[in-house]
DNA sequence: CTGTTAGCGCATTCAG
DNA sequence: CTGAATGCGCTAACAG
């Protein structure tokens, strides 16, 4: 009566043979799919299995098989852009693994998660935007296939799916440079994974079009309370930019609240390009311009290299992504006059 | 020489107590770190583990121990609230338990999530803001206790953890009208969990100070998206209301881009209040007035109430935490006179 | 303190 | 199609 007191244990395979009437080696036929059993018993034990609520047991079957059929994902559970990936992975299903979803979050890094990914024996490890070092990734591939995901890194036998932050950064700041901006600010990214790359790729490509001495990075994160700081100062200190490239589209959402509080107009006054196209990008006050991310080509390749690798059909690679331009609302041409 | 062709496979315990010069009950005393092991042998084995990458495997573990040792955790990964809740699930360890993540999206819905949980013999299911109907979650209340987060339920053998949403509400009202405001327009959040009561609270909050003539209810969700599209349906039909109370944060970010976009200043035009205090409440182009959920506590009820279930401890029941009033900056005295 | 033994639930032989 | 037997890697008695 106490209402949920589990009848006590789960029903095992012996005693969904003993309700179907049959013997254990033809029950686990029919509840794995495999051939050798006839349409009626079938019937009779799948009915048998409704009926008990039998629940074939992953561990034992996972054991037993020796092969977890497990593809382990680690990632930022707070970032959007990950939550966007990890949609995409589901989405990709249809290579006979399941996923099982490790989440870091301050004070949980990625050793503490990936433990009992391989404690569960995952066949292979999907990691998402991690900073760790280069040995460490070394290390935890020599444990496990792993598939690093929106990271550059040239370790052997870590396989890496990125889009190519270089190419895409040059992407927003041509596009600015071509709307007739001069002084343009870049807001670095710091740490986090692309960062280094477009922060480069933007002096190399101001350089480029000898604005070297125009273009301005100022240090700043992969958050809108990091734009906003970070805009804050911006304006606070030396002449205002006419445009502001931000490392990721939190990032630009922020420059973008902090400009209108300043009662700055976008993109009259002032123009803000973001990257990633994460889902904020449309719904932000002026729409963002931004370098789109295909994060379910993303997740779909990662998920077919980690299945791949698994089983052995390849060794671990690079797959570089193309990103694009997305134009919206906040760019426009550079005010002339002043 | 291919990189990361892992060695054979994982080592086992019997590896391990070769390794050591032991046998594989003492390894297992000390992997476990259950006492009977003297403190040398202790090292011997922790060595050994080190040297030949040793890792317990969980499959083996748990069926052995007859209990996972585990807690499943269904939520919504692209809802930044729940990501908040997981956060704080994690953050709330010590209790023996580790946790599993199971991820609901589109097409996926919570039997197909929860599933694997079960199969995993999780021994609790933690499931965030899920509008399965009463009958289905009694149904998986029956295969594992369950834990149900931020939605009211009445239902025997489902524990419940929710924010009094009809109090929160009323706050969020009640301020309103405090602040002179008699025009009140309810964006309202259709079928997601706490919708309902939010909805009825307003209603009756307003009749309750006799502005049942001036309460508007229109439909809106739980995204930007929608509180951009609902508003803009608002500010076409009918007389414009001085305020609007959205059923939650994103959706009151997204009236905030609408309004703004139609050139209307907040608060001194139009207040807006929302719901949750997520993240990017504080962040907003005007920062938002908000109720405020804490959802470092719910998770930290609801992993305790998880654990207590899982050990029956505790018959299921409902702990409803009390919501507060954050002030910002979106809400202010009505506008006089027009 | 240490070693031996018997399963946990299941998949997979193999001889009927 | 069936039933009995074996063992995946580990824990938990129990006996030394």
């Amino acid at each position: 009566m106490a209402g949920s007191r589990r009848s006590r244990q789960s029903p095992t395979l012996v005693e969904l043979a003993e309700a179907a009437g049959c013997s254990t080696s033809l029950a686990s036929i029919v509840m794995r799919g495999a051939p050798g059993a006839s349409d009626a018993t079938r019937k009779r034990v799948m009915d048998a299995a409704e009926r008990i609520g039998y629940r074939p047991d992953e561990r034992a079957r996972s054991l037993r098989r020796n092969n977890s059929g497990l593809i382990g994902v680690a990632y930022h559970v707070a970032e959007p852009f990950h939550a966007d990936l990890v949609e995409g992975l589901y989405g990709a299903e249809g290579d006979g693994f399941d996923l099982v979803l490790g989440a870091m979050v301050p004070g949980r890094d990625v050793e503490k998660t990936i433990e009992p990914l391989l404690r569960q024996r995952c066949e292979a490890i999907i990691l998402i935007g991690s900073m760790l070092p280069v040995a460490r990734l070394r290390r935890i591939s020599e444990e496990s296939p792993l598939v690093l995901v929106a990271r550059q890194v040239r370790a052997t036998g870590v396989d890496v799916v990125r889009t190519d932050d270089r190419g895409g950064q040059r992407l927003a700041t041509e596009h600015l440079i071509g709307l007739g901006h001069r002084a343009i600010a870049y807001l670095d990214g710091g740490q986090h994974p692309g960062a280094a790359a477009r922060r480069r790729s933007f002096r190399d490509t101001m350089a480029a079009h000898g604005l070297s001495d125009h273009a301005r990075v100022v240090s700043g994160g992969n958050t809108e309370e990091e734009g906003i700081r970070a805009t804050r100062r911006l304006l606070e200190e030396g002449e205002r930019p006419t445009a502001i490239a931000a490392f990721n589209d939190r990032a630009a959402t922020g420059v973008l609240t902090m400009l209108i509080r300043a009662g700055l107009r976008v993109p009259e006054d002032v123009s803000v390009i973001g990257f990633d196209d994460a889902r904020i990008a449309r719904t932000a006050l002026t729409p963002l311009t931004t370098i789109r991310q295909d994060t379910t080509l993303m997740a779909k390749v990662a998920r077919e290299r980690a299945a791949g690798l698994a089983h052995q059909r390849f060794v671990a690679g690079e797959q570089v992504l193309v990103p694009e331009l997305t134009e919206r609302e906040s760019t426009g041409p550079a005010p002339t006059g002043r």
